[in-house]
DNA sequence: AAGGCCAATCGAAGCGCTTCGAGACCGGGC
DNA sequence: GCCCGGTCTCGAAGCGCTTCGATTGGCCTT
């Protein structure tokens, strides 16, 4: 394997040379820079990230840490993580994985080892452990979610709340008053994930704002849970005409319960549901949905900690806009007339 | 940051005293042991990755390469890599992620940069390009899937074509006669990946030993192209009484379709699928299946390669027998009766 | 013609760790 | 009393790169 030195000699230049060659943090000569690039060529030379990493004290690798459990939200976290990892490349940078049974460990290890030189956090408790060890450490980091107190951190997350003021906004002009919104499953809200509870009171205020009677019902993952959530509903809230779904895995049972009770979408229920847009597109009807740009966080979150690692900026915290998308699944709600657009 | 050197100084006793006693290589008296632990953790000492990487020439690295579709198989990759993740933290590894739009260059660039020691392929075709990158670039690498040629490859995967075979097995036991196998997207049988096309074979294989009628049809992952297939393999056999399903994705729209069919799973139809447990669980009526252990892969993928780096074996396919378990999907064939057991 | 400035290049000093050969010390065998 | 073999420790030499003066010419000023 060749080295610095090696392609030094190869091309007679000081190995300094070499180096400023490929940093381009001196000038050099249009001549010399030639000679230098045929003999990098030709000998196959790679620099050897080890050595950088001593000498520049840079690793050029950032830590992305992703949840454990392999049940919630995987799409998602895939999908942010190949975000994450295109856009570092584009900066030169690589990807360690860190799941995050390893905790604030992982985030000290990594950070005092020098092994990565800044941290994107995933799945935020509105109160994170992790957010003092990432101080402690002094390491730059950013995070996917947003906590209760992001005073000085970094942050990126879709605006939950106004999505589910998106919602319940759409639904109302449909005509519906009575909405159910099946949530994440009970212990998403115990951990107080920020999503989730953004979500929820976006919902709920824009429900109260606009005298919605709201119901929210947490839900596991799991057929029969959709099934039970579902029949409670149904059963304590007959004139419920269109329900708000936010784990998007019990979508597909729900709308098959929904036609074995005799109800269709959408003429007897509307279904908005909280999802990437692929899903969305897979049932039919087609889910009328707020999207999950979940690639777009990956990229956001390494656009932002660039920013913070080379100019300094810190305490920004990105909302991006959601955006419904009427499909199939929402309709005018029975019994209701279409009202002029003037009175929107 | 505490350097080793200040380790030394405050333990008194040499730099490379400090560095046997982390690394163990030579013998140190329990006294001196003792005295330097008390200054790392005094001194709160973390080894420097990168200088370590460089004076051993080892970087304790594995680099792990996913594909960048997002829409394929997801959730299994996901749980690949946490299995990877996890196995490979006991090792004393990390893991770099990359994705495969680098292909063999991201192959290159890690082994002759030595960010990485060794690497995990995943998604690997019959005849997969990035197998000569591995051999080019002199690195240690274990593939999850099996190409056509896996001589002097370490290897692990799922026996598919057994796993092909206990699903048609299990049909015949039940007197199913006429069967469709809804396969995955056209695109991976034309990729020529590995895992699709053993499938195929394993029940082709099957079939033709017990004379069942088998049908093959390709299926992409949306509901209309599961609605499309379902359709022409009812009207064009519509003796069939059994379904093989690999492709997850259209696991839910099949069974709304089949019941909007007035066919009822499993009286008249019986359904096998290749996927996760976790997502067989998750229908009703649950899905009689052959398990999808995705986390072992990884967790097997790294115990390769650690064997592979340690004690120099190579060349090894691991096969993971594949286990059928009997859910509510599956029934006798109509019109057949229950087999005597002896008659099996 | 001397002085000054800039661009281009060099050499040396590390970065923090591992590893190898060698020394120091001790007890046992002759 | 001396030599031998172990055990424990030390010092020095790198690993391959970056970075910071310092040096060298060439060209423009004055």
């Amino acid at each position: 394997m060749a080295t610095l030195a090696d392609v030094a000699r190869h091309a007679g230049v000081a190995a300094s040379t070499v180096s400023y060659v490929l940093s381009g943090k001196r000038s050099v000569s249009e001549a010399t820079r030639r000679r230098v690039q045929r003999s990098i060529e030709l000998l196959n030379y790679h620099p050897h990230a080890g050595a950088r990493a001593l000498a520049s004290s840079r690793a050029n690798v950032l830590a992305l840490i992703v949840p454990l459990r392999g049940d919630l939200y995987v799409p998602v976290m895939m999908q942010i993580a190949i975000g994450v990892v295109t856009t570092a490349r584009q900066f030169g940078y690589d990807v360690l994985l860190l799941t995050n049974d390893e905790g604030s460990d992982g985030i000290r290890r990594v950070a005092s080892s020098s092994r990565a030189d800044a941290i994107i956090l995933t799945d935020i408790g509105m109160e994170d452990g992790r957010i003092d060890a990432v101080r402690k450490a002094g390491i730059d980091a950013v995070l996917i979610g947003v906590p209760a107190d992001p005073a000085g951190l970094d942050c990126v997350d879709l605006d939950f709340a106004e999505a589910g003021r998106l919602c319940v906004e759409h639904l109302t002009r449909l005509g519906h008053r009575t909405v159910a919104f099946i949530g994440e499953a009970e212990g998403i809200y115990r951990r107080h994930v920020g999503f989730a509870e953004r979500t929820l009171r976006g919902i709920r205020a824009a429900a109260a704002a606009r005298g919605v009677d709201l119901v929210h019902r947490p839900c596991e993952g799991s057929y029969e849970a959709a099934a039970g959530v579902l029949a409670r509903i149904l059963e304590e809230r007959p004139h419920t005409t269109a329900l708000i779904v936010q784990n998007e895995a019990i979508i597909p049972p729900l709308m098959s319960l929904l036609r074995m009770a005799g109800r269709t979408v959408p003429e007897h229920v509307s279904i908005v549901a909280l999802c990437p847009d692929q899903l969305a597109e897979q049932t039919s009807p087609r889910l009328t949905s707020v999207n999950m740009p979940a690639q777009e966080l990956g990229t956001r979150a390494v656009d932002l900690l660039m920013r913070r690692m080379n100019d300094g900026d810190s305490g920004e915290v990105v909302l991006i806009p959601p955006g419904l998308t009427v499909r199939g699944s929402t309709a005018q709600a029975p019994g209701t007339e279409e009202q002029p657009v003037s009175a929107l």
